[in-house]
DNA sequence: TGCAATATGTAAATAATTTTCATATAATAA
DNA sequence: TTATTATATGAAAATTATTTACATATTGCA
């Protein structure tokens, strides 16, 4: 039973008639309220009959009125409606939580469905085959740019990060066109970044951008441009929400660098893990 | 209509007697099939009376057993479960994006439904109210740390935190019974961890832990605990998704303290927003 | 325009659910 | 441990919801 009922009759709505297109339009209006409805109540706020809705129900491929009911009720919501939102004064602190916690969940979903796995290819393509790789983001981004380059010392790529600005502007000159850089900009529009990602490119190296804006001037300049995406709800939440889509880039990118090497990389791996992440306190 | 049927019923299955558990189980074993059958059906296959599955529903909540079974037609199926699993070599970039992805959304829904609202209010009372807060963390954890100082940066509390742990040890001994820390750790159980822990619990420092296991040692010294749970895939991407939930349960203590803050304090946040986090280039 | 086919709504028939009542079970007090 | 009281359960009666039959209205086709 995972049809969606409500994606089939928005489809077929030229193959039913007068009556039943005005059923259709009840339904869709709210579906959630037909969902409950006994088909009596459906009846009067449609002005079909009962029969009719019992015989729609047939038609449309169900054994019953019940079943067709069901099938409304487990129609897919917009997800997570209940809860997404701005953050307000009479928040408490559990809508508050519900709140951030779906505005992220949202913003990874979001940002998957976007994803192209032809770009997540070419990304981890640039990253294996290049000399060096170099990690860039300033302020919030920093730590981003910084946990991927935690994370990435567990492969045999040679890597680089840095959180200072001034350090990070001179690790982009001194790389080339043999190397590659993932530069991460949440709004692709900061002033130091936007001259990292300059001199990055200058010297032929290749940029990967992570940023939520595809036609920001970071977009333009990069290479390629992996989208971490965050609904607009005001611009707080969605720098914590990006981030954390940003960072799931990373986690992806640096899943998928892991998958294409050898299986000595997992030993690497798995050595490091042991010796830097966590020890036992026995 | 957005409660989660099928969560409540497993959490309160202790408020039930032994007739009720047995529906309860029945529809638990599978709630899609039990979300379409009519009352006659649930009764012969849950072995209870229909008379006893009606009032049943008037217990938990409902006006009718019509309602209940809208509820359990409606409830929540296993979040992105075709795509959740052990990342292995056959996989291509797209199921390791799905992967990774449904990992860490799996993670944010599991930490959310774990959360108590009272122990999220008790803890940003333990930060409001502390002369000076530390954020502490080790390795992976470094960052979620630092992620936390720099948001909280944007907050009137004087926040510390530091990437080394030999200065993290130095500040943790510095704080006393005034103050608070927030101390993150994946496992609760990495022995410079825990030894930070330890000075600041003897210091009578409010120790607000953030660790996926409640029976860590971690767990055992903090006077709080919020965990950042993910489902134990294998350790690489069971670390990587409960770090998004950390970063998580710090944004929302963050917000929430914002939330309880006054006005004044939301013009410091955008003050300090346009100076540090980004810069328009024009 | 007229006729045949199809659709619709009312009402009767059937199915599903709720409540009542008698009995069983569990909890409590002596 | 036994007796009493309170509560739960299921069978059956009462009520409500749904489906189908039938009469009439509407639509499509020649």
């Amino acid at each position: 039973m995972s049809r969606n009922i409500i994606a089939q009759l928005r489809a077929q709505k030229k193959q039913f008639n007068t009556t039943e297109n005005k059923l259709i339009d009840y339904v869709i209006r709210d579906t959630n309220l037909a969902g409950e409805a006994t088909i009596q109540e459906l009846s009067v706020g449609s002005g079909v009959s009962t029969a009719t809705i019992s015989r729609f129900a047939k038609k449309v491929g169900f054994d019953s009125f019940r079943d067709f009911s069901v099938a409304l009720a487990s129609a897919p919501k917009s997800a997570t409606s209940d809860f997404f939102g701005e953050i307000t004064d009479e928040d408490d602190t559990a809508a508050i939580g519900q709140k951030v916690f779906a505005g992220a969940t949202n913003a990874l979903n979001a940002t998957i469905n976007n994803l192209s796995p032809d770009l997540l290819d070419d990304a981890s393509h640039y990253l294996i085959h290049a000399k060096r790789v170099g990690f860039f983001g300033i302020g919030g981004s920093s730590i981003v740019a910084f946990n991927a380059y935690h994370k990435f010392l567990r492969t045999p790529l040679d890597v680089i990060a840095h959180p200072d600005y001034d350090i990070q502007l001179m690790q982009a000159v001194k790389l080339d066109a043999d190397d590659a850089a993932v530069v991460i900009s949440h709004s692709g529009r900061n002033k130091d970044t936007l001259l990292i990602a300059q001199k990055l490119k200058e010297n032929g190296v290749k940029v990967i951008a992570i940023t939520s804006f595809a036609d920001s001037p970071l977009s333009k300049i990069a290479d390629l441009v992996l989208l971490s995406l965050a609904e607009e709800i005001n611009f707080r939440s969605e720098s914590m929400s990006s981030l954390i889509a940003q960072i799931t880039i990373i986690d992806t990118l640096f899943t998928i660098v892991g998958s294409q090497l050898s299986k000595k990389t997992q030993n690497v791996v798995d050595t490091m893990r042991n010796i830097i992440e966590e020890t036992r306190s026995h």
